[in-house]
DNA sequence: GTCTATAATTAGATAGAC
DNA sequence: GTCTATCTAATTATAGAC
């Protein structure tokens, strides 16, 4: 038996970082904070990772690598029909990853609104890949009208999610439920990609 | 000539709050920085607002008011036709405005994510009264599903100028060029109120 | 009404014990 | 590999001069 279980304790402070820095911002949360939420010490987020801006790094990264193992699952599931059909596949797993991970938004906005080198690590790193994907995957369509058609669909996918608390508020109901995700899913298709007999 | 220019000073310090909390975060940015950019002392900003929190309260303020004053002019220059155009002025409206002050969708997501005292008080105090108007200029679309509706629309034409600095390093194309808006805003329109003819 | 000075707290990072 | 203790700097809020 091991004693070093180092690679067990630096997934779990990675973890409690990615939750904290997207519920609090990274300037809203303390490496103090962090480290009790991995119930590690304060002085142990030093030694795995530098600084707080490393650990950043560390959760986005832990992040997208999430991501790309579900769009991909979620893409080579879809054989290879009509390209209408991966389309509306491709915008399904948006909604539904943006349901179950609204923290990715969250990190986009918080993270790129301002030129920072965070935010051009970002985009270069993690961004790029994914939206040359999705450009390739849209191509065909005759009149795609880039890159407005990309943050319609990101922004009318996600938003509910990534507001999700706001929208409890607003209008009492939880658009995390099983249905509202479906249904927003379904409302998000249709409205991108109608179905062949509408057009 | 009147010595006490405090209602200036006021302003310019609610002015600097918003765009500082916007740019950073209301943890990203410290009062000292605030008071730098309006050019006064940090103490000053404690004698005109209590605490932090309290200016914060006045920048929200101060935003959801040009906000409304916009929409209502808007909405009042779309001389009452048929439902639909002024269903389509409400949207290319959200465009322009979300284009020109990219700072109210960051308020929002920013301050709403997280159930707490601020998240409460801008959902009822400005947000509340502005989704009642929505509902009630979009209620006559038969088959209209709120609040995914709600939330696809805001999504769709904000993110884009949200993302304003993402979009320009992802794509390298300027979001908020007049005619990077105005595509924007018949993207928007023509998607979610098709013209008559096509349905 | 505005400023300077400062008190009290908390932040991220480091040093060294175990 | 992990923890405790501590350093330095920055934070909000306050007190008092002008």
């Amino acid at each position: 038996m091991k004693r070093e279980h180092s690679e067990d304790t630096r997934r779990q402070i990675v973890n409690a970082a990615l939750i904290a820095i997207t519920e609090a911002g990274f300037d809203g949360i303390s490496t103090r904070q962090i480290a009790a939420r991995a119930n590690v010490s304060q002085g142990l987020l030093t030694y795995h990772f530098k600084s707080k801006d490393a650990l950043w790094h560390a959760a986005a990264d832990h992040m997208f690598e999430l991501a790309n193992i579900e769009f991909e699952k979620a893409l080579s599931s879809a054989k290879t029909k009509n390209p209408r059909d991966i389309q509306r596949t491709l915008i399904r797993q948006m909604v539904y990853f943006n349901a179950e991970h609204p923290e990715l938004m969250h990190f986009m906005i918080e993270n790129g609104k301002e030129d920072t080198e965070r935010s051009r690590w970002l985009v270069d790193t993690h961004c790029r890949p994914f939206y040359e994907k999705f450009t390739s995957l849209m191509s065909d369509i005759p009149d795609i009208d880039l890159p407005h058609a990309f943050y319609v669909l990101v922004g009318a996918s996600g938003l509910i999610f990534c507001a999700a608390n706001e929208c409890r508020q607003l209008t009492g109901k939880d658009p995390t439920s099983k249905a509202a995700i479906k249904r927003h899913a379904e409302y998000c298709a249709n409205l991108l990609i109608p179905d062949e007999h509408h057009s």
